[in-house]
DNA sequence: AAAATAAGGTCAAAGAAGGTCAGAGGTATT
DNA sequence: AATACCTCTGACCTTCTTTGACCTTATTTT
């Protein structure tokens, strides 16, 4: 049952439960659970990552750290959602296509909407015409994500 | 945890919120976190270049000195603003500093630096180096110009 | 003016983290 | 049983920090 990789998820999602952030040394909680350093990168990409919910930030050297920030979206699997309705490229008439069925879907108001489109009609009209697409699309799935997250300011 | 490098740095960032300039000598800045001189120069190198929003000033012989000011951004309309402070070009340790000053300019959310700064090394990390410092670029100045109107859902 | 002294600057090398990836070994699915 | 998927490790890589030996520049003394 319980794989090591599933312990080491559980003490990390234990610690989150009394903190915002959780900043930990690769090195020490390897030597914790006895296990290979990468191990624990293991556990972050599978476990830890945007989908699932969190940011994860480390630096290398001296005082290196790995840090683990969980994210809230507007609604569960809203990553997925998103992944979902947006195609890996969008022309400028998709995205005009795709901008209305946002708004009638509630996930942005017309006001965004408008700008939004005009974005990306305007900022990537420079671009190459495939790396267009794909920035356009690129751009809308991140500029949703930052949109749908609860970090409030 | 914290490098000595950090340290300093907090050290330094702490005078900084009471004095406009610092003004110190390196030697007896050294003497205080017992470190080597040179080490100095590496946080200064590291943490308050031109890209970090401080100049670094300093004169050698008897009376030398180093002298750190930090430099604001002009206040000019959001656009304006938005064009003079991204460069066309952002790589992954760029786009880094350039959050983290847009965060100590109150232009966007601690949280939502993260995740930007998250989704800005991810959907781009297998795009050619070049063109991903490019579409970078493209890729923050239009996600800011969003946020920053305030169309309200 | 020359010498001594008092700063700060540079750079390479060692040390201290974390990252990557292929492959071995398990487990589950068909 | 065969295949596919998940876990785990180890060898090797990249990045960040710290120091020390040596260099340059400014001031003060002789």
């Amino acid at each position: 049952m319980g794989s090591l990789a599933d312990f080491i998820e559980q003490y990390l999602r234990g610690i989150l439960i009394q903190n915002k952030v959780i900043e930990l040394q690769r090195r020490e909680l390897a030597k914790m659970f006895r296990c290979a350093p990468s191990q624990i990168n293991y556990v972050l990409e599978t476990r830890f990552n945007l989908e699932h919910g969190y940011i994860v930030e480390s630096k290398r050297g001296g005082g290196g750290y790995i840090r683990i920030i969980p994210v809230t979206w507007r609604s569960q699997s809203y990553p997925d959602l998103i992944n979902e309705i947006i195609p890996n490229g969008l022309s400028e008439s998709d995205s005009e296509q795709l901008m209305i069925r946002l708004v009638e879907n509630d996930m942005i108001g017309a006001d965004s909407a408008h700008l939004i489109l005009r974005l990306m009609i305007d900022e990537f009209s420079d671009v190459e015409a495939e790396q267009g697409d794909f920035l356009r699309a690129k751009f809308l799935k991140a500029l949703l994500m930052v949109l749908g997250s609860k970090t409030e300011e």
